[in-house]
DNA sequence: TTTAAAAAGTGATTAACATCATTTTTTCAA
DNA sequence: TTGAAAAAATGATGTTAATCACTTTTTAAA
């Protein structure tokens, strides 16, 4: 359960951190962002915006975790990235002018501000560092969505697997990696059944623990060598 | 064969392309854009720019067509895109400042123009409404791109087919599209063998025609439903 | 025009993975 | 604490698509 105190942070908790695209503003810009962020606590699986709908502004995770994932044709969820604390979702659609094309969720409790798109663009307009750091940060997801493609069009859901390991324990260290099996089969891109039999495989070959919900990764090396390049 | 008097066109052949991403500059913009470009005829098959290399300039592709893809693991390519004329390739690595995760490479006979980065960056630097233009693009890619990742994860091989093809269709429009048998595959994601036996298929079921390399689509309303949504 | 080489096409076989049906375990609210 | 619902796990089966081995056709260079 997450501390409600959490509801009042501010925002240098989340700026500070390594991942931040925020991370180079000034107290002036700071205080401003303090005084246009509304902070929230969401609940596991709340949704923060909808495959369709219309960007209206941004969402800073200052605690938790979110999907991003986009719905097939049955409606089977594709999950895209998990955004962690400090992390800011929902901005892309914003600079194309389109609706989303993904939709975003928390995968547990979670507190996350929000800031209105006329802020957010303002802060964006009036700062060419902070607006670098966003082209790089868009620059940078389009290399990861070219690898993960690729990985989809040429790896082995074993593979696939074990590559995915490896980034989720990156996202949730140092805790373990929390998440359903069935989000964890939409983000491998497999079915559900297809990947309880894997981990079943990976456990018993002493590459993951497993506690029910929770798993850590006991041996990174012969999964990132299983994984591939 | 391309006439070689396209090896000196003026920039605004290329940016009056309703696809072009400087098609807003100014008088004094493109004619300085014209003293700092060069302007080159590639072969078919020549490589723009390689996966792991820096990046020093931007491509515009004044006439021709490109493949911009990826190679897994055993070296096969995935196609990530196929660039044509009016289009700017290789500007994504150049705000990430890391080495291009992807390669480029002419599929025919084309006529291409080079920016230096600095030039580039400059344009960007001192004109907003380039700027907003290029965040619009790469949200938009960034977009398409998670379609990509859940096609790839939930559609068949033929479904994907369907969808390469209409996508191919607006690419090559007004001419028939032209790719290998193997381009083709690596953009689709399948075996060449397996592309090759779908693509019977369709000629069978009167949906697309063939002449050796050459195809078109006779009833993109039959393939835009198998494609799926 | 001829002829290597490359690309396209075919057939047989196999492996990977999805799907469906069902059981077991876990979770969570009454 | 219990019981119903959700999630996880297992087994059997079918399908898709990869792989391999080979033939035919097309391309392009001598």
């Amino acid at each position: 359960m997450l501390d409600k105190s959490h509801k009042h942070v501010t925002c240098s908790t989340c700026l500070s951190r390594s991942n931040s695209l925020l991370g180079g503003l000034c107290t002036d810009e700071v205080s401003n962002l303090e005084n246009h962020r509304s902070c929230n606590l969401f609940k596991k699986n709340q949704s923060l915006f909808l495959e369709g709908s219309f960007p209206r502004g941004v969402f800073c995770i200052n605690q938790g975790k979110v999907k991003v994932f986009k719905r097939g044709d049955e409606g089977k969820e594709q999950i895209i990235h998990i955004a962690k604390e400090g992390e800011i979702v929902g901005f892309r659609a914003m600079f194309s002018e389109e609706v989303y094309n993904v939709a975003a969720e928390t995968l547990e409790e979670s507190n996350i501000c929000y800031i209105a798109k006329d802020d957010f663009l303002n802060m964006i307009d009036t700062n060419a560092a902070l607006r670098n750091g966003i082209m790089k940060e868009l620059s940078k997801e389009l290399a990861d969505r070219a690898s993960f493609i690729t990985n989809m069009a040429q790896k082995s859901v074993r593979e696939r697997l074990a590559f995915a390991l490896i980034l989720l324990e990156k996202i949730y260290e140092p805790e373990p990696i929390n998440l359903s099996r069935e989000d964890m089969a939409n983000f491998v891109g497999t079915a559900t059944e297809t990947l309880i039999r894997l981990l079943k495989d990976f456990k018993e070959e002493g590459l993951i623990e497993v506690h029910t919900r929770k798993m850590t990764v006991t041996n990174a090396k012969k999964l990132i060598d299983i994984a591939g390049k």
